[in-house]
DNA sequence: CATCTTGTTGCAATTTAGTTGCATTTATAA
DNA sequence: TTATAAATGCAACTAAATTGCAACAAGATG
């Protein structure tokens, strides 16, 4: 991957904060700076490369978040969207894989709302 | 609710079949019975009366599925996708609410991919 | 340092899911 | 049978995501 200054502003973003961030939230904050297009192609990209991981929320809109180890595995863990501050985030919490009788179980996403610790405190 | 003539070939759909159905497929298969907006709003209708309940899917899709009981708050229990024979649904068992440190969980999904008992037998 | 190669980007057009407003139709109660 | 409110069809629209292609630029090579 080429180090293009798109990439870098992307990449400086998912330091910044740990919360799963959408898609649109980075083409809007980004408008001036890259094309949706361009964010887009980056994040598929990150993901390839296991930098980051997505899920779909509880809108229907894609949302990447950073992964703590590289690793080409999606990460199993709780996505938790809290209810006052709109904030989605990755609890850092191993599920272990619901064993299902006559199941196979391969990928596991779990997708939950509430309120969370800052909202509480 | 009147029962329409839409409304009861949507009605026989759920009934045929325990699957969740997505609204796409539903749109598809009724184009020349039915308008789309019909199919969402019979949907819409449906799910607040209590005989269905709804989810997105891994691709970012809507589907509904019958519920066991008549009841207006969500089921809890995950969504199962096949990737072989790729038909989503319910499965059956009650997924406790995960409890975490400092945070107050409301609403809970659990969506997993693999392979059913179907497609392994 | 100059130049070449190819990965990357911008842009415009397109696809697809889902929504809305309004005129028309139809189930059903009176 | 008729009135009326619910339901439908249609066309236009919004918003997320994708695609093709020409132009650009990172960084490897000489």
């Amino acid at each position: 991957m080429r180090k293009t200054k798109q990439l870098k502003l992307l990449l400086n973003e998912f330091n910044q904060k740990e919360d799963a961030i959408s898609i649109v939230e980075l083409v809007n904050k980004f408008s001036d700076k890259m094309n949706k297009t361009t964010v887009y192609r980056i994040l598929d990209r990150f993901e390839k490369e296991g930098i980051l991981h997505w899920f779909i929320d509880n809108d229907g809109l894609k949302r990447y978040a950073k992964n703590k180890k590289k690793s080409n595995t999606k990460e199993v863990h709780p996505h938790f969207l809290c209810e006052d501050c709109g904030t989605t985030s990755c609890i850092p919490i191993n599920i272990k894989l619901p064993s299902i009788p006559e199941y196979i179980i391969k990928t596991s996403e779990h997708f939950l709302t509430g309120q969370c610790k800052k909202c509480l405190s």
